[in-house]
RNA sequence: GGUGGGGUACUCAAGUGGACAACGAGGGCAGACUGUAAAUCUGCUGGCAUAGCCUUCGAAGGUUCGAAUCCUUCCCCCACCA
């Protein structure tokens, strides 16, 4: 069995950690490890694969992983690298999001694994019934303020001009205690994070090595980001999301399809189980031949095929082709319909549709978010209803755009497609 | 609690009685170029029935022909002091 230490630093994983004897411990015996995941939303973001990657090779080299969803923490709001606090959710919605992303969690680790299944906890069920009074007798004596002051998270926050409300510096004694309770039931020792949370997960091995006297470890990968610093993840300001009914097959194979080259590489690494040689040959097709994109569709038929399965792989890519490959011109309704399988679409009744300007339709249908958006995109050559660039703002769907009489494909830019099944 | 500074559009940030739907930058969208890339250049970036109207500058009132700009009260943030 390989040690998961060194199969995370060959693949550019690891960022740091609290000791170095943990790749010792690795390579002598099973350990439990768990990352923590906020049920900010009812499917887990694309931002959140690194730390799953952390997990499955931790499961794959026979650890047990344990995924722990914020149930109460989620309720606080992490301040790391926030500048400003976020709305609390309330117990509802985090309990309705955490079946969601044990579906997203589903794919990558293996829940019914006959030795080390794959576990998720929520610290709601622990903190619920906390009093407040005993956790600062137990747990908040053994913070110091200069400790909690350090950290990064803290002073940057402090620096800035929104400042931190109580609730939020709070957040590390939680997360802290999440290690300390998970450690008591689940003989947890590793806590595996993005590189913001060190300042997280240094505070619960603290915590652990002093209620305890028992050395637990921290590790943390490094955050993907673009080449511009920014962070990986998001496309036209909203997240990619895993669930598909968040963000659609095709937008998903879609956003992987076209990393830029500076990137791809990396991410090959972090987001795939590929091996270094495999990787390297692709580093070499990036270098030798960038326009054939070998690195980046191989990339997103990875990933696409881990989180949505052959199948959406298959529907993704075929979409693909036709979009940019061919035209649509000779296809019917079927066919298209069968290629658009995964793109966005609504449905509108006959009416709603024929005789309509481009801008009303445009709008209503979503391709655009107001009617002034979709005058301006006409305006600038950038609307198309079926794949033909309309040219006038008054232009109006007549019976015979609407294809076999059940579609219309209204497409912005290059890239960006919305169909509308007619009935 | 006191003193001082501040709250402007997605973000940062100008504007301190009319020329303000509000400079500029970033971001975003679209066009050209290209490889569904990057860089670059161009246009757009509150809503609508678009040469016009409506809503917006922390909130609510007020002064004024006219307020993001002046006054009053309130809310929130920051710094120092207590």
């Amino acid at each position: 069995m390989d040690n998961v230490i060194e199969v995370l630093r060959g693949r550019g994983l690891l960022e740091a950690s609290t000791s170095p004897s943990l790749e010792e411990e690795a390579g002598k015996r099973q350990l439990t490890v768990y990352a923590g995941f906020d049920p900010t939303a009812e499917s887990l973001q694309v931002g959140n694969l690194v730390a799953i990657m952390g997990l499955m090779h931790f499961q794959r080299c026979g650890h047990k992983v344990v995924a722990l969803v914020g149930g109460a923490t989620g309720m606080i709001g992490d301040p790391s690298g926030k500048t400003a606090e976020r709305p609390l959710l309330d117990e509802e919605t985090v309990l309705s999001n955490l079946a969601g992303i044990r579906e997203n969690l589903a794919r990558f680790l293996d829940f019914d694994h006959p030795t080390a299944p794959a576990v998720i906890v929520n610290n709601y069920d622990w903190f619920r019934q906390y009093p407040f009074i005993d956790f600062l007798r137990d747990v908040g004596r053994h913070f110091r303020m200069g400790a909690m002051l350090g950290k990064d998270s803290v002073r940057t926050r402090l620096d800035s001009e929104s400042g931190m409300s109580f609730t939020e510096f709070s957040y590390q004694l939680l997360q802290a205690y999440d290690f300390l309770h998970l450690y008591d039931t689940l003989g947890c020792v590793v806590q595996l994070g993005g590189g913001d949370q060190w300042g997280n997960i240094t505070a619960g091995t603290d915590l652990v090595r002093k209620l305890r006297g028992q050395e637990v470890y921290g590790v943390t990968i490094p955050l993907v980001c673009d080449r511009n610093g920014q962070k990986f993840g998001k496309s036209a300001g909203n997240a990619i999301y895993l669930s598909a009914a968040k963000t659609s097959v095709y937008d998903f194979y879609q956003f992987f399809l076209r990393v830029d080259d500076a990137d791809v590489i990396r991410l090959m690494q972090v987001f795939t189980l590929l091996s270094a040689d495999e990787i390297a040959s692709y580093a070499q097709e990036v270098e030798m031949a960038p326009e054939r994109r070998a690195a980046q569709k191989r990339l997103a038929e990875e990933i696409t095929r881990r989180v949505h399965g052959d199948d959406g792989f298959v529907r993704a890519q075929r979409s693909a082709a036709v979009l940019f490959g061919e035209a649509m011109d000779g296809l019917d309704a079927d066919a298209l319909l069968e290629v658009f399988a995964q793109v966005p679409s609504c449905t509108r009744s006959h009416d709603a549709v024929a005789g309509k300007p481009v801008v009303e339709v445009a709008a209503e249908a979503g391709l655009c978010k107001s009617r002034s958006e979709a005058r301006r995109l006409i305006q600038s050559g950038g609307c198309y209803v079926n794949n033909q660039r309309v040219q006038d703002v008054e232009a109006v769907l007549t019976p015979g755009s609407i294809i076999d009489g059940r579609l219309v494909v209204l497409r912005s830019g290059r890239k960006r497609y919305q169909l509308i099944r007619v009935e």
